[in-house]
DNA sequence: TTATTTATACCTGTTTTCAGGTATTTTTGC
DNA sequence: GCAAAAATACCTGAAAACAGGTATAAATAA
């Protein structure tokens, strides 16, 4: 099973982390350690020469954010697993990375045994989260799923098109509605979601998954 | 360890495949099948009067569809661990179900080995994948994460505070700018994504994450 | 250092949205 | 069969957004 070690990449602000994870890395002989980095943007000019199979990726980051980062890299590279490294524990942070591409998300109380099956899943092409990372997913919060106003079957249509870029005379044209009859459907939305408009009201139906 | 076997529902229209889990599941001495349902509606008001540990719902149904289903049955009992199986392989579709409180995602050409190893995984609080949804979760399509403008430093913090609700003379007074400024960020917000409004807008801004 | 991008600001006119209602006809649930 | 909810439609006026430009200072990259 010894062909080629796979490339690991590390980035994360916290030096003492970089030397830990160097030291627990070491005597994994299939597993290379190609790189070290401080800040987003040393890894990007580096990722651009060499070929990089798993990056271990801290979130918090002096020059960019890591969300925006992972796109990037697999972007460049979409090869490259991504596996998010951090203290984070919020639900959605480990949504928003996975969403950008992320192939796994491990918190930093990960034991090294775990860290090194967690990068074997990634280079075997599937998605991999530590123990903890998996407990908070499978507890959404409460406050996400309920205050989600019910909505009718035309309102949800409605809401659609609005999200597409239609106006108000546009959808009344396509579902032979009186103008009148959608600013009223438009209205109740936004009553509904309690927000002011209908970027607001885009916004929190598209993060409770109703677009 | 045989305590109380946890108790499991079924929801999916095909009856078959209901025949096919409960033969499956019967010799599991840990499990308990509770209900078979064909419905969201008749499941729902089984959940009413009834615990269930587990929940295997399909995503496609007659009458409901299955992420809305997902979200109502996390509201009305939170510790019900719902596990999506379903023949839907796209990976925007498991990020939702998850998005809308499902502790998996199980696809059905899933072992009996496996799924009963997914079932006792959620039960112990955690989120579950079989190896086919591993895999593509794993998988980001490069349209997703390509083809995202890049945007300035400004224009970032603007369309944070559009889609919080803000209008333009909002902004303008937060930030110490002209409203006539704030209309030109905006305006290339508009331009930059391709997209007729706000609404529009926002809806690609949340769904590649940079809210 | 020069060229480009970014951030700033302005102008005009049209369209759309939003706030504040009222009101009738279908469905749907009990 | 009756009550409630949903879908329909209307009205007015103010506020905001959008389309179509132009233009200049500051910062950044080549």
């Amino acid at each position: 099973m010894l062909i080629n070690p796979a490339t690991l990449a590390i980035v994360d602000d916290h030096p003492i982390v970089l030397e830990g994870l160097q030291k627990l890395l070491t005597n994994v002989k299939s597993i290379q350690i190609t790189g070290c980095f401080t800040s987003g943007l040393a890894f990007m000019s580096f990722l651009k020469e060499n070929k990089v199979d798993v990056l271990l990726l801290d979130i918090t980051l002096p020059d960019a954010n890591g969300i925006e980062l992972c796109r990037e890299v697999k972007a460049l590279s979409p090869d490259t697993h991504v596996l998010a490294l951090s203290n984070h524990s919020e639900r959605s942070m480990i949504l928003q990375m996975i969403q950008n591409g992320a192939t796994g998300y491990l918190l930093k109380n990960i034991s090294s045994e775990e860290l090194v099956a967690c990068i074997q899943e990634a280079l075997s092409g599937m998605i991999t989260f530590s123990k903890g990372a998996k407990e908070i997913m499978a507890r959404p919060s409460i406050s996400e799923l309920k205050g989600i106003p019910q909505l009718t079957k035309r309102e949800k249509e409605i809401l659609h098109l609005i999200a597409d870029g239609k106006t108000t005379p546009d959808i009344a044209q396509q579902l032979n509605l009186s103008p009148l009859t959608v600013e009223t459907h438009r209205k109740n939305l936004i009553q509904k979601f309690q927000v002011r408009n209908v970027a607001a009201l885009i916004k929190i139906a598209s993060q409770q998954g109703l677009l």
